[in-house]
DNA sequence: CTTGCCGGGGT
DNA sequence: ACCCCGGCAAG
């Protein structure tokens, strides 16, 4: 970090120099040793994740993390930072693991016909675009011919299975420690259950918590008026794996680095993230449930001992702070 | 009370 | 990005 590289000049630069440097000889010597141990603070720097996790899943890691040394590098920082979680379910009796790779093997794609009435899925765009051709625009049938404009007639769905057992399981235990009035929101249940029969999963979840929703981006509103000039359309390349659209409500509990609701919310993200705006049916129960509590930080960093520049210099010589000190900022200079 | 600094706003 | 400050928690 900028930190470390601002001491390393100045110390370099400054021996000649004065100001705070003398003040500051005393601590560095001893603490140094070269590298100024920015992994020290580094444990209180709001980028640790992995929060103690009531369930078992969390522990696990924990475990695994910290007594094992032998994971790799690349492994656990992936877990860091891509999916802080990783996950230990019981489907079906048996304990399944898996990561985001695995998450991403279940992912399965359809397209789904917007046209009114007609809840036609199929697994390839292709066949959608031939079925919206034919059937919809009245095209000829065995021309290949395709202006693209069927892509505004479908959408393509992304099927996640494991999601959409997962979402109950994962709710139900929310370490009431972690997040005080833990709602229950980060669901996922989408629509897609309602066009595939198939996927017809209603979980107790989305039975019990009707204000999950996930819905497909696009609306079938539009399909009312002229095909031609669709007005605002959710309408992207068809390429675009992203057509679901995750909401999720937000928890009321502000991540901040520190054991948080994050445990859900890897969803399958897609799309911009879309605040429910028009949809009233959430917004409701959101409210409900946040408004109790203002989302008092986390956990601040724990004061540190070194006097800042502040205490240093006084207010009278302000502008002998650093910069950081001056914006009342997390003093630079004096880190502990 | 003071101090450190987060969160957020202004430019 | 830079600058500033309200307000809060910790001491």
């Amino acid at each position: 970090m900028g930190v470390i590289c601002l001491f390393g000049v100045m110390q370099g630069a400054d021996l000649a120099g004065k100001g705070w440097k003398e003040s500051l000889s005393a601590s560095y010597s001893s603490s140094t040793s070269g590298n100024w141990s920015w992994d020290a603070s580094d444990q209180s720097v709001p980028s640790t994740p992995s929060p103690p996790l009531s369930n078992d899943a969390g522990k696990s890691f924990l475990l695994s993390s910290q007594s094992d040394d032998n994971i790799e590098e690349t492994e656990s920082t992936h877990f860091l930072f891509e999916d802080p979680i990783p996950r230990k379910r019981k489907v079906g009796g048996q304990v399944v693991a898996y990561e985001k790779t695995d998450l991403l093997n279940s992912m399965k794609v359809m397209f789904k016909c917007l046209w009114k009435n007609c809840e036609k899925v199929l697994s390839t765009s292709s066949g959608i675009q031939r079925h919206i051709r034919t059937v919809h625009l009245g095209r000829n049938g065995d021309s290949d011919y395709s202006d693209g404009e069927e892509d505004f007639y479908y959408s393509e769905i992304e099927v996640n299975m494991d999601t959409l057992s997962e979402g109950l399981s994962n709710l139900t235990p929310t370490s009431p420690t972690t997040s005080g009035p833990a709602p229950v929101f980060p669901v996922l249940t989408c629509d897609v259950s309602r066009s595939e029969p198939t996927h017809m999963i209603h979980t107790p979840l989305s039975q019990s918590a009707p204000s999950a929703l996930c819905h497909i981006r696009t609306d079938h509103a539009y399909q009312a008026t002229t095909p031609v000039s669709i007005p605002s359309m959710p309408s992207e390349p068809p390429h675009s794996e992203d057509r679901i659209s995750v909401s999720w409500q937000s928890p009321p509990v502000i991540y901040k680095g520190l054991p948080g609701p994050m445990t859900q919310i890897r969803t399958v993200s897609i799309g911009e993230k879309r605040q429910p705006v028009n949809h009233t049916t959430v917004s409701k129960t959101h409210t409900n449930t946040t408004s109790t509590s203002k989302p008092t930080t986390g956990t601040r960093k724990p004061r540190g001992e070194a006097k800042k520049c502040r205490k240093v210099y006084g207010m009278e010589k302000r502008d002998l702070w650093c910069t950081a000190c001056r914006w009342k900022k997390a003093c630079q200079r004096f880190t502990d």
